[in-house]
DNA sequence: CTGCGAAGTTGAACGTGTTCGACATCGCGG
DNA sequence: CCGCGATGTCGAACACGTTCAACTTCGCAG
């Protein structure tokens, strides 16, 4: 772990040697299309870049993220650091692989609760727990994907193109627990109400970020206390007295999304 | 800019000389009693402060707080690198700095619209409005600034111990808008509402920190949007048929708190 | 079989934030 | 006026994320 910078030559002119290399020729300046980040084309590529992904997390979740250095993975995994980067194009991006397995895992456990419950609040609440379940185990490292998400140009920002497929499919859950619902919803907020129940849930994770109660009781909390407010409130947007106030902040919504 | 790396020499015995430098003595091992980030407890020293952290500022604006480097910094002000963490103990712990003065520009801001305003609704759009007004010039670097404060261990997040003294500030501005002003409120909304006027506050700058649109048009357009509906809200929060709601909510964020 | 280009792999080098042990300066009691 | 400890200052050294040009491996067209 020493004896990183100290090198007193200064170009050494030819590569090291680690694995056994024996050839000689081959194009010098051969890119792969996307620099950086590149999705496989062979089977040992897919490989190698699993072999990283793998290693990556498990180091993630050992020894948390910023404890676990670029050099350790790839020594764990038995590549070069540069390889590592040939499939990923940064450290950060590595994260971005968990966000989508989250995705995945949330809507599998969300999915026993939808077959059963019908009611709007019972859904709502069992797919918010479901998503705290999901990302339970990875508390204190998940405080480090926050922290890079707040940031607008980050392509790990739940708001950016490169999250939209995450995005879409997290929407799309949301879509199916209300639309899934006996639930009487006004035509016009059922448009857009999937996507402002996604953003309800980001800020409850938001909440459970910060949360530092024993098992993230005070996050459980928030949703037992919230989704019963949600579920009034979309019952009451259906009151004519409400019409004018609904149509307000539908419009509001429409002038602020970007 | 080249070249900080290569030094065939492993350990030069001694240390530069850069400033007249021709004493020998002192003891060695004396640590000031914070270890980063002290208090200067000279006159001398607060001038050194002052100097580094004028320069930093300056810089962060000119070139964007990512590409301004400690050593720029440091070099620019005429001081070594070790210098400026004898004050400051991390690059971070500079925009602290621009988090207060920003919380004191904002109150001088908006004193003129309290003086002038005697309802909620437009108090609260001054305040807020002055908010933005306050931390615009300073958009693109305002992202970085809140890209660590979305994290929860770090000092600088707005809900750290080490950042209380600025919230105090800031809540209590808020609570000045609410007292100062006309509105009837029910009694036990009164104490916690100035925090929570406060959190909406944050709400706002983590939209306007992604607000992309020319002058931060949707950031205004949010403004005024919201402060009706939180002015209604409040109003409706004295009504017998709201108060079990009411009760509830704010049971709930007493238990949320932490 | 041969060679050639694309895909994959390597590790030294770079720039940056941060640390640390040595040194300088200053005020003050003796 | 001397020395001594607290305060301030210095810059090389360190660890880490990231880049890059050289090199290897592999599949396949000829």
């Amino acid at each position: 772990m020493r004896a990183m910078t100290d090198r007193p030559v200064p170009p050494p002119a030819g590569s090291g040697g680690a694995a056994e290399q024996t050839g000689v020729g081959g194009a010098a300046g051969a890119r792969p299309t996307e620099p950086g980040g590149a999705e496989p084309a062979t089977a040992r590529g897919e490989q190698t870049r699993q072999l990283i992904l793998d290693t990556a997390m498990r180091l993630f979740r050992e020894r948390g993220y910023a404890q676990t250095t670029m050099r350790a993975v790839a020594k764990e995994a038995g590549v070069a650091v540069g390889n590592a980067y040939y499939y990923f194009s940064s450290k950060e991006h590595l994260i971005q692989e968990f966000y989508a397995e989250t995705g995945v895992e949330h809507r599998a456990r969300a999915a026993s609760v939808l077959a059963r419950e019908t009611a709007l609040a019972p859904r709502l609440r069992g797919v918010l727990h479901a998503g705290i379940d999901t990302v339970g185990p990875s508390h204190e490292f998940a405080a480090m994907f926050f922290k890079t998400a707040a940031e607008p140009t980050s392509p790990l920002s739940p708001f950016s193109a490169e999250s939209s497929p995450t995005r879409e499919a997290s929407i799309a859950l949301f879509r199916e627990t209300l639309f899934g619902s006996t639930a009487k919803v006004d035509p016009e907020l059922r448009d857009e109400l999937p996507e402002l129940l996604w953003l309800a849930y980001l800020g409850v994770v938001l909440y459970w970020v910060h949360d530092r109660s024993p098992d993230q009781a005070k996050t459980r909390a928030l949703i037992d206390g919230v989704v019963p407010l949600i579920d009034k409130l979309i019952g009451l947007s259906r009151l004519r007295v409400l019409r004018p106030v609904t149509r307000d902040v539908l419009g509001l919504i429409r002038t602020l999304r970007q």
